[in-house]
DNA sequence: TTTACATATGAACAATTGCTCATATATATT
DNA sequence: AATATATATGAGCAATTGTTCATATGTAAA
């Protein structure tokens, strides 16, 4: 009794657990960090996307640059250095014609470091 | 004469860049490597993913605790878990009729750090 | 062996995603 | 001003994804 109905119901092991699963609780990040979390990583979840990062990596380059070094179409590139660009990770820079884009970003290198080593073990 | 017609057209900026480009490309790790790091930053970029893997850094943790704390249902968590194992990013311990679930990579965590970095950048 | 509990799994569905195509915008050249 | 080049963007579409629901499997207790 006392009991909201609408919860989740425990199972036996549930009320067993009951401390480890408080404390878990209490150390989770807030919602919003771990849904921005999320959104990140599913940024880097797109192989071209990767590719593009990678290739940015080595220096600035111009859209059809990249295009051109990718084999992907001018719209496809241009569709998703937006995305790249709404998540932070790479800034343009107008010459002319030209729009540069380079890494906006420290920890990529890192972040795609450790992802390599997962793969790799 | 003799280029390919079924290749992406080199832009001005694209001739002007060839070394650049070049050099990018040779850098470039092959295209499997690429493929399964995106694969598995895919796994991370969903919130439900991050919660659970969050979770199981206080501890290990049998299915229906998962569901509890995190307020699933038992088989969106399985079926998450199901997708974090494949990925070789948790492990499962059977201990009669449950199934504890604990992680299975020393990196996550250094990955989990490095991304909050840039979020709160 | 029957019953209950814990977990896994397949089908179905809505929502999201990445691409292509067509077109718009912005800059430079003539 | 007219044309060409570089990039951005919206609509549409096929493919993928995360969830729910129903049910199957596996284990323990009665």
């Amino acid at each position: 009794m006392g009991e909201k109905s609408s919860e989740q119901l425990k199972c036996d092991c549930t009320i067993i657990h009951e401390e480890v699963i408080e404390r878990a609780g209490r150390k989770m990040p807030p919602e919003e960090n771990l849904y921005n979390l999320a959104e990140l990583f599913k940024v880097f979840g797109d192989s071209t996307r990767i590719k593009i990062i990678w290739a940015l990596f080595e220096e600035e380059m111009c859209v059809c640059d990249i295009a051109y070094l990718l084999n992907l179409t001018q719209s496809a590139t241009s569709h998703q250095l937006r995305v790249l660009k709404q998540a932070r990770l790479v800034k343009p820079r107008r010459e002319g014609k030209n729009i540069y884009y380079s890494l906006d970003d420290e920890h990529i290198e890192e972040i795609f470091n450790q992802g390599l080593n997962h793969i790799n073990e």
